[in-house]
DNA sequence: CATGAATGAGAATTCATTCAT
DNA sequence: TATGAATGAATTCTCATTCAT
């Protein structure tokens, strides 16, 4: 879960006053930060988008660098709780390829979206001037699934259904193998509509298959029926 | 020089004896672009750092979007080049293993140079704004690398050397599994100094471990006994 | 008012408290581009002179295109309804020659105005930039006199008291006969101080001498006593 | 003929030296200054139509107002000349009718032409900022025409051909009689191309007929049906 | 508390004019 | 003599932020 205060209050007003701009505001600045970058967007058009005057901005963030930051933080944190969650719910099945498959299923379909797109984008393209949320980002993302990750992998090897190879390694390699393809063509082609399910489960099969070439116990027979 | 012809035909006069202004143009205008972005670089900054009066870089460049693509589009080529030579110098010397962990270090060193960090950073933040510079990055760099490691794949292939596998899908999975941890690491953390050798060795190492073991032939006594 | 639907929507709020300012911005703008034209007048000049932030300005008026034509068509309209209603309320008294005498000094002082003479000159200087001004200055001005001059004229060629010839040229004859001299004077010469009266009273009893020669019918006996 | 410098000096170089650059600097600026106005042009624009550099339309002329003034005055002086000799062409062949016609056909023909209509939008807009381009358009323009038109009326007035009225005033009227209607037309509609010959010779016709009926010396029966 | 206006600066571009070569 | 560059200011327009009502 994330530790930053709550996204969009739930109208009810439970720790102020008029909680419901406020939400208005976040939701708004994310849309335009998201498109346009943070130079590219300025106060007036998430005072516009919010339906608020600028003013009433201010008055709920002090500045457009603490706008900025809070929106993105948010942001952030929702996308990487939604990726830990599917690397959480990691099930052991007995069948470890089947289930490594279906964790790279979701967690694609997660960070396809096109709004983790245009975060990581966006992350990417202000780490200069907000290193802050770089760090942020690869904490709450990649890092995270990929502490994860190592966990898990962690009591596969204590289990021996894994090479004793270092785990954090292992799942940064299984991370990459997984997304790298779809997501760097995303980041550089600029397609924000993720690619059709057919091709993102060949991204997760073959990149399974590859990681538990080198890092599966290799079993009697091999991957391919033996005669 | 690149080996595609030139994307951008350079608005002023590349080779009269105002090319020693044209150049230091470039070269002042390349450096913000790379550290502050698009809109955080002004004119003003650019014709500062170049030493040169505004209206010089004005009768260069007709404006700062088409300053913007050629400085971009250069250095794009610049880096392009020099992973696609690396690439393409892949040698055969009988030990496969050792060619590509030869190359995938060569690989690593230049994708990790403090330039083409920022280069990739600035195009993944502007492809919103730009989008042919993100295909222009994409087309020069991994999609060339992947293209060229295909091909060199399927030799391979052809001579027994690797599975009978797709070559391009096998080419993207050792480019990311070499590339991806650091890569990814610097993108969010900011980090432009390359990381010490002895990092990059090992995941130079450990990329192309995992990749024969996906892709790669298994030699006589391992796996399948040699009839 | 013009009784024509307005030809631009301002763009502010034209009707709230905030129209002290819009009208503010209004008047110093037709002040300075009516002086220096649209060029040579600044947006900074019009702040200044309206008492009024650049912004403010940029706010009621998106662009200084728009400023200017909703500046221009408003004296455009305001000029044309003047002269308009002078037409209009030409009599009928039985004495053409005393009516339309009449008329003729009254469309006279109109038009001298030196505000309607400095608009004239500035429609037609900017007419290449913006030709819709060109128009609706014609037609809210001699286009539309002449035509409401062509149906009173009509009436009175139906009565018998003009000659049956084409109204609309006779309007038009009618109304240049009697200000083109004093018109081209001012336009060329610069003088935006209207003529003394006198000087006007003779163009107009001389051009409506000429105008009944050329159209009024011939009473029994010429126009001067035979002796 | 003009009695200002000459306009574009024969090849050959009978004042100076690089007349030939000369020449190309004044017809560059006129066809630029006409087009686009003052401020419209600038000096780059008018050395780059010249083909010339920037330092010799300096050379040649030593500021841009001086410019200005000189291409300007050239083409009043031109437009300016032509009419005039129409108007001093006017032929006596006994019937004035007819020769006023020819003169009035003649005169529209030059004034409309389309480079003259754009000098004389360009003179009147920038009357304000130019008053003795006003001034010498004027007076090189209908001033001196009308005053010929005088000089030509009272030698008939004389020979007992006009009535006794003010030469001048006479000759005011015959002049803006004929030439109002299209000319005010071209001015506000920004119609450059000359209006078909056929309109033209009609203002004449019309013009000339109400001229007469004004000043002409009523012949023993009138011109319509003589009962 | 929230709206319109103001501020003061800074951006991109363009210009007229003048050096230096 | 003529060309490229420089200068220095101006112009249009936008921005982040702050008053005043």
């Amino acid at each position: 879960m994330s530790s930053t205060p709550p996204l969009v209050v739930p109208s009810g007003a439970p720790d102020g006053r008029s909680s419901r701009k406020h939400g208005a505001i976040l939701e708004a600045a994310a849309s335009l930060f998201l498109r346009k970058g943070y130079l590219g967007t300025s106060m007036d058009e998430v005072a516009a988008l919010a339906i608020v005057s600028k003013q009433t901005v201010y008055k709920h963030f002090s500045d457009k660098e603490r706008l900025f930051g809070e929106v993105i933080l948010n942001t952030v944190n929702e996308a990487g709780d939604a990726v830990h969650g599917a690397v959480m719910a990691l099930r052991d099945s007995g069948d470890i390829e089947a289930d490594l498959r279906d964790l790279a299923r979701r967690q694609l379909a997660l960070v396809m979206q096109p709004r983790t797109l245009q975060l990581r984008r966006l992350v990417i393209g202000e780490a200069g001037r907000f290193p802050e949320l770089g760090r942020a980002f690869y904490e709450q993302g990649p890092g995270r699934t990929i502490a994860a990750l190592a966990a898990a992998f962690q009591r596969l090897i204590e289990r021996g259904l894994l090479l004793p190879e270092d785990p954090v390694l292992a799942a940064a390699h299984f991370n990459w193998l997984i997304m790298s393809i779809p997501l760097n063509q995303s980041m550089f082609l600029g397609r924000d509509a993720p690619p059709p399910a057919a091709e993102l489960q060949r991204y997760a099969e073959t990149g399974v298959r590859v990681f538990l070439a080198g890092y599966g116990k290799p079993p009697a027979p091999p991957r391919r029926k033996p005669t």
